[in-house]
DNA sequence: GTCGATGCAAAGCATTTGCACAGAA
DNA sequence: TTCTGTGCAAATGCTTTGCATCGAC
């Protein structure tokens, strides 16, 4: 799901394949959400979805979302925030994120030798890994030459 | 914090120090998350120290929590399913979580490795680590024969 | 006697659900 | 026409807070 279009294949043929309905709100949030790029709260979501169709609620985002979620299109992620985030779904191989506590930016990462250890660990102990998530906190080390730092609330995406 | 008498230790010269008052109940409560051993919910915490001192509500065990973290007697966790536990703080060292989706189980872990290349992560972001969370979701290999799998529920506690 | 701690109930958040109506198929 | 989706409000689950009273110092 690099792109709204096959994101928008995708969620169809699931709708198609459980007799489930296209509408302008399911349409509507998907492409906000995927021109948010990653990381969009419910509260972003629906801002900008209320743009566009002023009388949408919480209830119909949280159901799309999840719809989503179960159509493969998209991932939820749960910080520290207690906010749920949420982020379209790039194929199986996945990422983990790397917060940082100054500008409140968001990175992905991906590393071999970690997943490769998390393997062993599991291993260890007679279980195989299923999923995990993994979350680093961080201090910028540029202070106030953060080229972040003032805008703050921005959110990185793609690698 | 090693043990009780460590812990209550600590917490009572956090209590001098910012004036605050010895009470039975934070007494007891500090005994009960001891003896449960680590992973312990809100709810776990509410029922054990109730078994002692019966009229204790949700209020007491959620600020107390809070204060034996201030204090450094506690670590907050907080899993996927929505429930804030806790467990004894064991110095400035930390682990991470690995926890079995068939039993239950929470083991933990720490790999010298993995936290080696999550510094070089954030280095390559001009970050410095602060904290993080790491934890893996896994299902057992051992199938019908694993040990645990019966009772279900169980909380490995420390390595 | 002070001032912090407790217990209860009410309030807060994020999220979910029940229900009547709207709108795809 | 049928049956799913929507929007609203009410309900839920976890956590926090206000307030009168209790109890440690």
């Amino acid at each position: 799901m690099h792109s709204v279009a096959e994101a928008q294949g995708r969620l169809a043929v699931h709708m198609r394949q459980h007799g489930l309905k296209h509408t302008k709100q399911r349409d509507e949030l998907l492409e906000v959400f995927y021109a948010l790029g990653g990381h969009a709260s419910i509260d972003e979501l629906l801002a900008h979805v209320q743009a566009k169709l002023p009388g949408v609620g919480y209830a119909t985002v949280y159901r799309s979302m999840k719809l989503f979620v179960e159509a493969g299109v998209a991932d939820e992620r749960k910080f520290q925030d207690g906010q749920t985030r949420y982020e379209p779904h790039m194929g199986d191989d996945h990422h983990d994120h790397l917060i940082c506590l100054d500008c409140t930016k968001i990175f992905e990462f991906e590393d071999p030798v970690i997943e490769a250890r998390q393997a062993e660990v599991c291993a260890a102990h007679h279980l195989r890994p299923e999923h995990h998530r993994h979350e680093i906190y961080a201090r910028c080390t540029r202070g106030e030459a953060c080229p972040e730092r003032a805008s703050a609330q921005g959110v990185e995406s793609r690698r």
